[in-house]
DNA sequence: CCTTTTTTTATGGGAAACCGTAATTTACTG
DNA sequence: CAGTAAATTACGGTTTCCCATAAAAAAAGG
């Protein structure tokens, strides 16, 4: 059973009506914060108290601003507060539609639901609460369909770096010797060529500038 | 004085806590649509039946799905409505945040109120409507700052083309072919370098997969 | 209508990317 | 440790991209 909720979401619009779904779901100890800091301040504090939350519902995205924070978004937050209460339940509720992205926080995060600002995003709110209440997890069918297209084709740890560096304007012909100063290898030409041609095989593309623009679409890079 | 209002709003969340918002300054008689097309739709019957809209408010991103529309977002949907009611009253609440097309909500739509989906936003709404109501305008500091700060490069119609064809994988040389296919102009090869030239050096760049993953960042493609 | 200015297009040389192949290194096996 | 297989790197020819300059076309001004 779910009593106790911490929102964490800096958008005050996004926070009242988070707020209200909880109400009309007869939640009502909630709590509600602007920062990733004092979520999770607010998560110790409730864990020495002896009154742990239930779930945490948070963004992935908080914008910077005067208030300098030590924690740079929902992915750290997520880290942090597992270390202080391990059992606290996670439901993401972001505008994040990258699949990489959500992948990560499903696979290396192991978060108990994700629902995506969008269309139907209240409702779906409700449902993730409910299913997370009786320990299942939610991921909407749109998201997993994001999840597999992920894996459709999927990059290693060497493209990604190739690719990341074509995107900073790094030559071709200059990559290897990035990858030697990164100590990775192989660093040669022909290995870079022959690893951007794969790619390119596999994608049907013909050009880098696709591959940018496909990895950029997955959050890849 | 504002009494009746249209909120045209595709998530959920948001479209309920701008109703909270409305609630709050005692606004009763208000609508909400989750559509483009609704949304005008709503307009012009209230118009034919001598009970129009004082405000609309309405977001500028609407995500497309099934539900086909003619409409292709709020600003589209701004100008229709101005035709069927030239006196209506508009506020924009969108998480928009590049300078060029605020501007030109400004300027070219005169619109009455700019309001960011950021930190303090379910206030500055709040004061917003107040302003309106007053037959003043509204836009937060930050917005005017934005707009002021219009130094940052704003691409065109033909940049985003050219980027966009780039970005499929379009070899350079063939791309005069498909910008006379498309019938702009200029089409010329050299125009087109010309360009690509001009948009790196104003962002300090020197490959087009910088451009392209630029372009991706900012939505722009 | 002609001149000036600006914009667009054409052209050519040099750099980078592309692609196949050969040489070299590394890894694996008996 | 030799011998084979695999991966990596090096090299050369072709295409595309890049960049400077010149020619042509369009726009602006008197």
């Amino acid at each position: 059973m779910i009593t106790k909720v911490l929102i964490a979401e800096d958008h005050e619009s996004t926070n009242i009506s988070v707020q209200k779904t909880l109400e009309e779901l007869a939640i009502i100890n909630t709590a509600y914060v602007y920062y990733c800091d004092d979520a999770l301040n607010r998560i110790a504090q409730a864990v020495s108290a002896g009154s742990s939350f239930d779930l945490l519902i948070t963004d992935l995205f908080f914008e910077p601003d005067s208030n300098k924070q030590t924690l740079s978004g929902g992915i750290d937050l997520i880290a942090a507060a597992r270390i202080v209460q391990p059992d606290l339940k996670v439901l993401v509720f972001s505008a994040e539609n990258r699949p990489a992205t959500i992948d990560q926080l499903c696979h290396n995060y192991d978060i108990d639901g994700f629902v995506r600002k969008a269309r139907n995003d209240a409702r779906e709110l409700k449902e993730a609460i409910n299913e997370i209440a009786q320990h299942r997890r939610y991921f909407p069918r749109h998201i997993r369909q994001l999840i597999e297209k992920k894996n459709a084709y999927s990059f290693s740890d060497f493209d990604i770096t190739i690719i990341t560096l074509l995107a900073q304007g790094i030559l071709q012909k200059d990559i290897p010797a990035h990858l030697q100063y990164k100590g990775i290898k192989p660093s040669g030409l022909s290995s870079v060529e022959k690893r951007l041609n794969q790619m390119k095989d596999m994608l049907g593309f013909t050009k880098n500038e696709q591959l940018v623009a496909y990895c950029k679409d997955l959050g890849a890079i």
